[in-house]
DNA sequence: TATTTTTTAGTACATTTGTACTATATAATA
DNA sequence: TATTATATAGTACAAATGTACTAAAAAATA
C-alpha cells in the first residue's frame, strides 16, 4: 500500500479510538495529517472507505491468529493465547466496538461480515468447548443449550466490555490479565477437577 | 410536565431508538411532531436537554423497581422478577445502550450518574448472592474475585447485549425470556443442588 | 375585558461536513 | 528530455445542523 495511504489509516485508527467516529471528519484527519482535504478524497473518496478498511484490517489479523490456533493443539493454555490475542486486536481497533451501532448502521458490507465472522467464533468456541470435555477438563452439559448460552454471554462480553470500561479512564491503556480474566473466570465453573487444575496453574492463582 | 414537553420526549425516544442519536437531528423531532424548530428549542434549549431528560427518566423507573425488590423477599425468583424489570427498561431506552459512548462522552452528568448506578447494581448483585449462599443455593466463592467478575460480565451482558442483537434484527422486538435466559444461565453452574432444582422449576426446564 | 405570560411559527445565520472540481506539482515512463 | 500518470493543494458549494431572534397566536390572569 502507498504511503500516504496507510498514512491515512494509522490517522483514522488513532483518531477514531480517541475521539470516536461521529467525531472525526474527513477534515478532522486531513488536519491532523496536515494534508489538503483534496488529498484526502483522492486516497479515499468516501468517508466510510476509511473505518471499512480498518474494520477489515482488524478482521484479517484476528483470522490469522485463529487459523494458528486451529492447526496448533487446542487446549485450554493455547485457546487462553488465542483469547488474548482477540482482545489485544479489539483494543487496538477499539473504535469498531465502541462505535458499533452507529458502523453497523452505515455500512452493510461490515454488517454482514461481522455476522458471518460471529458464527465462526461460536463454531470454534463449541468445538474446543467438546475437545476440553473429551480432555475431562470440562464437565459435559448440565442443561440444554449451556453452552451456547455462554458462548454468546463471552461474545458480548469480548466485543463490549471497552464500553464499559469508557466509564473509568481504563480505556486509555490495554490490560492484557484483567480482561483475559474476565472472560477466563467465565470457564472456571464448568471445569471439572482437572480442569481447575490446569486454570490454576494458568493463571498463577 | 407540559404536554408537548412530554410529546417532545416521547418522539426523541422514538427516533432515537429507531435511528441512532447521531442520525436524529432537532429537526428530526419537530419535522416528525410537525411543529416549528423554535418551538422544540423553546421547550429544550440544547439537544443534550432532550436524550438528558430521557437518560434521568430511566433511571428514575428502574430505581423505583429496584427499591421494590430490596423492600420484599430476595430469593432467586424476586431477583429474576428485577432482572426481567430491568431488561424492560433497557430496551424501552435502549438508545442509551445502543449509542453508549456517544452519549457518554458528550454528558458528564449522565457519565458520572451511571457510573454511581453501576456501583449500587454491584452491590445489590453481591448482596443478593450472598444471601443466596447463606440460603444453600449458591456455593461459596471458589478462588478470589469470582462473584465479583461475575457481576462485571453480567453488567456488561445486562447493558450491551442489544448491540449483539442489532445485527439479526432481533432488536425490533423485546424477547423477555430470552435475554432473562442468558442472564440467569450464567448463575446455575454457581448453585448447589437445591438451587438447581429452585432454578429448574423457575425456568420451567 | 384588558393585560400579561406562555407557546408557537418562521426565519436567519454561522459552522461543519461531504464531496466535487481545477490547477499545479511531483513522479514515472517512454 | 518530453510526455504521461499520479499526487497534492486549494477552493467551491450544497446540505445539514445547532441555535438565536422576532413576531404572532394562544392561554392565563388581573
Amino acid at each position: 500500500m502507498k504511503k500516504r495511504k496507510k498514512h491515512i489509516l494509522e490517522a483514522g485508527l488513532e483518531l477514531y479510538n480517541t475521539l470516536g467516529i461521529t467525531n472525526v471528519s474527513q477534515r478532522t484527519i486531513s488536519d491532523f495529517l496536515k494534508i489538503s482535504p483534496g488529498n484526502l478524497t483522492y486516497h479515499y473518496k468516501k468517508k466510510e472507505d476509511i473505518y471499512r478498511v480498518l474494520y477489515f484490517e482488524f478482521v484479517g489479523q484476528v483470522q490469522e491468529k485463529t487459523r494458528l490456533f486451529l492447526n496448533g493443539k487446542r487446549d485450554l493454555k493455547s485457546f487462553a493465547n488465542l483469547i488474548e490475542e482477540w482482545f489485544f486486536y479489539i483494543y487496538k481497533y477499539r473504535f469498531i466496538f465502541l462505535d458499533f451501532s452507529t458502523i453497523i448502521r452505515t455500512d452493510p458490507t461490515i454488517k454482514e461480515n461481522y455476522l458471518a465472522l460471529v458464527e465462526v467464533r461460536k463454531s470454534i468456541f463449541l468445538k474446543t468447548v467438546n475437545e476440553l470435555i473429551n480432555q475431562k477438563s470440562m464437565r459435559p452439559q448440565e442443561v440444554p443449550h449451556e453452552y451456547e448460552l455462554l458462548y454468546k454471554r463471552l461474545h458480548i462480553v469480548s466485543d463490549f466490555f471497552l464500553n464499559a470500561n469508557v466509564m473509568d479512564r481504563k480505556i486509555e491503556k490495554l490490560n492484557h490479565t484483567e480482561h483475559k480474566e474476565l472472560f477466563f473466570y467465565a470457564l472456571f465453573p464448568y471445569l471439572t477437577t482437572k480442569g481447575k487444575k490446569e486454570f490454576l496453574k494458568l493463571f498463577a492463582l
